[in-house]
DNA sequence: GCCAACGTTGGC
DNA sequence: GCCAACGTTGGC
């Protein structure tokens, strides 16, 4: 069982869009980053832990729990010249993104960035650190932990 | 809207 | 394979 961090922009979804889909399931197409991918592709497992992160809003900050619904496979939108996330140097015969299915399992309350960053627990995570920008990082047991016994 | 960080691209 | 230019991310 891993954990994972995964942004999201609430305006294209949140965490309450992720409640309301359908299987309250969505595919998380769109990663254009090889470290992100790579993540998807080689280390997540059904069932790891996400921490539902709102990203570019006025409040940043966790804001639920989902789980890896599905393995990696194919993202499509490579493929579709109308899609934002259209990549014309993407061969079908070799897709060069994936990604998985992300599963809700409750909404929490908001735990903002700022708050984030006093909490010494949570000072070890990656999306803490300066500079980052990889829109899914891994968690540790003991991040995840900590973030657990912020949101009760 | 600014800007720091950093990944990607492409000329050489 | 180097590295400057450029584009993107994302908090503020």
């Amino acid at each position: 069982m891993n954990y994972w961090l995964m942004k999201s922009e609430p305006d294209e979804c949140s965490i309450d869009d992720l409640a309301a889909a359908p299987g309250q399931t969505v595919p998380w197409i769109g990663v254009r980053n090889y470290q992100a991918r790579n993540f998807m592709r080689d280390a997540m497992r059904l069932g790891d832990g996400v921490l539902f992160y709102h990203s570019s809003c006025p409040q940043p900050g966790i804001a639920g729990i989902g789980k890896v619904s599905s393995p990696a496979y194919t993202d499509a939108s490579q493929f579709d010249p109308d899609s934002p996330y259209f990549d014309p140097k993407s061969k079908p015969e070799a897709p060069r993104w994936l990604h998985v299915d992300v599963g809700f399992v409750r909404k929490t309350r908001l735990l903002g960035l700022t708050e984030m960053r006093q909490h010494a627990s949570l000072a070890s995570m990656r999306v803490l650190q300066a500079g980052n920008r990889l829109s899914i990082t891994p968690v540790s047991p003991e991040e995840w932990e900590a973030v657990m016994d912020l949101l009760d």
